[in-house]
DNA sequence: CATGAATGAGGCTTCATTCAT
DNA sequence: CATGAATGAAGCCTCATTCAT
């Protein structure tokens, strides 16, 4: 694949093929991959579901597997936009909360019921596009909370704890929590419970398991 | 070749071993289906992992989709046995240690590499089978982790939380890392990364999360 | 090629004829079938005769259990069509010989070379198919049969005998002969003798055996 | 296959292998080829039913196409035996009566229920057999109704036919008929009606038709 | 551009045959 | 002799891909 040979510009890699039809295929095709991950997922069933015959998906993806690419480049191009947009605060908390809370607002979007699925199951099988993902998710993702968290630390605000192993526990929770949310793996009360209720729990835990215990008492 | 009569002539094409065939493929099945998915596991890879013929598996498994639940059960039992022996300690926050600890310890068995991806890509397709992992995991495993945590919060030891969520949360923490150990989809760092230190910071972290910080100083 | 504008490439891989391509496939089913039998008729060489491939017949048909019906029913369907047609006659024997010359003259059609064979040896495999066929050909066409042969009887022309039996008298010669025609279990002369001498043999043994020898004489 | 190199015995040319193994299994393989076909009859199926594993089979038959030719001739062999033994009679109407009763007594044995269909559809593909059979059943068989057929006109008490034919017609009714019994493939009425009454409107109608009208009035 | 009929490589599955026991 | 576990070739069927229309 060949993800960098654009002009450097500031623009993201990914780019969008023009017109409507390739939206149309993308978005069918990221519904079912992510139901029946890559290998059970069949051309006809995307074409169908995208409202377009199986030949016209040929007219924008050269294979099966550039359009699988192409889904990936386009879903995680969402995710970098939306954690671009998150607004810092004073506190370290508060920054950290909001960011958990952007988090799980954007991972609990409908769109990406199953992405967590490819993540999982489908991406390891690519490594261009799993160092992609890396490198535009993780890297800035990530680093964004590494932050606050190095902030949070400096500051007397959380206690002092290794931040990259601190950032993976505190979206290991988002993460895994919104794979239950979606999917019947686990038991049902997920399904119903309020979302909302999920959230603040998470938040809560992690500020908790956080929280410098020596800082002034700021009750 | 020693301590047999028989003569020095080509070796048997094959060896009868009824009792160890079923072990055998199961073992190999396993694998691929961790590494592939079912769709694209293949039954020919699964047979030349388990040194047998493609037409063995067929002697003992009706069909690939027999033989991926009978590798789904043989995983599940074996979770289900080695959670029944953890020992309980007599603090909440040690038993929860020894708990995750152990849970940690299982997941982390190089057979269970690729079970997450199971779990989270292929048991959602199988309603029998996801049935059974809920009821025989979910319901008796997290049912071990709530006890200990309501048995701290009534003992002042953790803070007041819903044991339920909090489950959830501990056990979110150990499973996506242990996925993360194995599988390349997050930054390289976890793969070199001692796995000692990684369970020791879960437990850190969950401990933190759950202590009451009113509880009398017992530093 | 002296009509078409085209130019003078390379022949298309295949052309569409959507229309036709069923009757080609079960034409060339027929014959598979009746040479070799249900099981041992390969779709390869279906295929091959139809001048399709192999994957195109699943456009048509979706296994080759459904495809072995449809040529089942559309063969049915020919002789009913056939039998409908049937004239009558004045006299009971004038019917009943133009109704075996008339069943005789469609069985002996080479495209039901083998159909006796599938009658005899896959027909009652297939439950369905076969009171399919009893109500279709053998309540219609035999009821022809068993109407004149009770006209005959009513009018003194034929001995008093059982008309369900008669016909089927009547019609073992009819049938059984055919087969021997192009079959080669029987010996060789049927092949290379006349077939008009057959059914003009067949003919005067059915009406010798049911002529009233108290009728008038009728020289 | 061999079926002539044994010393020029008066003794029939197939031989039984010794031993009561052979018996078992010719037997159930006669029921399984009968019931399923040449091509989709599972030597397991042979195995159980004879009460044997599937090695032992090749024990005695070299393969399945073998055992299949040893089914075939055993068969062939006993209605040989049978047909030797037939009685004749002062007239040539009685002795036609009794060789078709007694070729319809032996078709009719339970164990030739499925013997039609092979004679149909398999021994056409085997053309060793298919002259063994020919040779065997046909030439002998037969020649003994052209016989009793030739003196029948050659006495005035048939009319003049030409002989071949006239065999053909009459057991053409037999043989249909017999499959007729015990196959669904024609309606029900053959299934419970009464076997005594079907041969006896056979030998009837054959009698009829070639009886000579005539004759001397032998009311 | 768009379609969908046609293709054919490849996978699952069966089963005649072999052979260690 | 007898067994039945093991084999592997061969057949049915699927589906990504092509291409005439």
């Amino acid at each position: 694949m060949t993800m960098t040979d654009q002009p450097a510009t500031h623009d993201p890699r990914w780019r969008r093929l023009p017109g409507e039809r390739p939206t149309q295929i993308i978005d069918a095709a990221l519904d079912v991959f992510s139901e029946h991950g890559f290998a059970a997922a069949k051309l006809d069933e995307i074409a169908r579901r995208a409202g377009v015959s199986k030949g016209t998906i040929y007219l924008y993806f050269a294979s099966k597997e550039e359009l699988f690419k192409a889904v990936v480049i386009d879903t995680i191009g969402a995710q970098v936009r939306a954690a671009a947009q998150r607004p810092r605060a004073k506190s370290a908390s508060e920054s950290l909360e909001r960011a958990l809370r952007g988090h799980w607002s954007l991972a609990t979007e409908p769109k990406f019921d199953g992405w967590f699925r490819i993540l999982v199951s489908e991406l390891p099988k690519h490594p261009d596009l799993l160092e992609f993902y890396n490198h535009e998710v993780i890297d800035h993702a990530w680093a964004i909370f590494e932050d606050i968290i190095r902030a949070g630390i400096a500051s007397g605000e959380f206690r002092p704890v290794e931040p990259r192993l601190a950032v993976g526990f505190t979206n290991s929770l988002v993460v895994m929590h919104r794979h239950w949310v979606s999917s019947c793996s686990i038991r049902p009360e997920y399904q119903s419970r309020d979302r909302q209720q999920l959230i603040d729990g998470i938040v809560d835990f992690a500020l908790a398991a956080l929280r410098n215990p020596d800082a002034g008492s700021h009750a």
